[in-house]
DNA sequence: TTTACAATCAAGTGATCTATTGATTGAAGT
DNA sequence: ACTTCAATCAATAGATCACTTGATTGTAAA
């Protein structure tokens, strides 16, 4: 059964969507965009199984989202490109404007923990240039390792209590980490305004920052 | 079997992907972009049974990508906003950028009719104002009568020949049709080269140049 | 070569999706 | 009320997908 030009070419479309059509392979894409990983480390983290992901990751690859390549026995996966990032927002934004389920859970979890507006992008970077602000990551250090906004500091949110003294009292902190639904910074804010200190939230995260083209300061210290 | 606030999210853009994950899906929202329409027209354009076009229009409807309203006996159904619109193109996108199987179909059906490149929605908007071009909508006329560009002739792509009289010798052509492969703006300037007419193809389409908030001449004889 | 280990492949089961069929609902007209 | 017709619903069979298990491939080190 063979069909037109335009039904092959929706077909293909259908399946770069169908990819994204399953709640583990978008949080597998979530991690990879904080950058490459091996799949026994995807694995762990989402928490599948290394066969179950390692074929989710297959699939991915075969829709032309994520590329891999191997490092003696280690096989690294990573987005295609920066493009994936901006096709997860437009799916996130679709989502959130017309799904009354999203906004539910939204309201249930995060709402409550995100009193301030976050701040965008283009406020941080002229709030850094001034001076004014110190920017926070709290994404674990191997994430911050593979890549992070240009002058953030890097405390995982489990540590942060303890390493409150390595922030200046006197300034606003502006967190992020992974995205839009990573609670880490919206914990990390919560937890700092307990603590008396000015601290809001940077709009969605990392791979975010990354796909609109602004600096990013990568780690030398791999390989 | 619970699971946390991000699966619980992710699990609905997931959703929302799925429901892009169908070629017949995509082509009924392709002819959404067009307006709103009756279920029979559409089942009828695209070559569904009607149950069969119901249940997925039901699909989309779920997943807060299409909306409907009852009209009598009708029910016509829309998008949901034009935000769906920007979302189909972020995937076209990847998926041209990444897929080897698009391009492929795409040189052997298209890109021999297409030596020229295309015009762009700014370009177009310049050329109008300079009165300087001709600009030609290649749909049939019920989908022109919905919504075109100001200014707009419409001459259904099977009349084109028949009709060329209408279009003055001296000036250029653009045509646009329904989106990125609809088929009909790309044999149209093929068919009027082939007159040795002066003719180029609009980037995209319609519901593009609609989505990105350029001005839409719309038909008050409906109703 | 042998061992070890990362990752993939292969096969099987249960779940979900697709398209068809025929019955049913809802609104208009007779 | 009865008929008509648009659209949906319900039930089904076939196809595809998800996850597990166990075997296999590919690379590095002993």
């Amino acid at each position: 059964m063979s069909m037109g030009p335009k039904q092959a070419i929706l077909a293909e479309f259908a399946g770069v969507a169908r990819a994204l059509g399953h709640a583990h392979r978008l949080e597998l894409l979530e991690h990879l965009g904080q950058g490459e990983r091996g799949v026994d480390a995807l694995a762990t983290r989402v928490g599948l199984s290394l066969a179950n992901a390692s074929q989710h990751l297959q699939q991915l690859r075969r829709a032309g989202l994520v590329a891999n390549r191997r490092d003696g026995k280690f096989i690294y996966y990573r987005l295609a490109d920066d493009g994936v990032t901006d096709l997860l927002t437009a799916l996130r934004h679709q989502a959130e404007r017309n799904l009354a389920e999203v906004d539910r859970i939204r309201r249930g979890y995060f709402a409550d923990r995100d009193s301030f507006e976050p701040v965008s992008r283009e406020d941080l970077l002229e709030r850094v240039g001034a001076g004014l602000v110190t920017v926070l990551d709290v994404r674990p250090q191997d994430e911050f390792g593979q890549g992070h906004l240009p002058g953030a500091v890097n405390i995982p949110l489990d540590e942060l209590q303890d390493r409150l003294a390595e922030l200046d009292p006197g300034r606003e902190v502006i967190a992020y980490c992974r995205g839009a639904y990573c609670v880490f910074a919206f914990e990390a804010v919560a937890a700092l305004r307990a603590q008396g200190r000015k601290a809001r939230r940077l709009v969605d995260g990392f791979p975010e920052w990354k796909a609109a083209g602004l600096p990013v300061t990568a780690c030398r210290c791999r390989f």
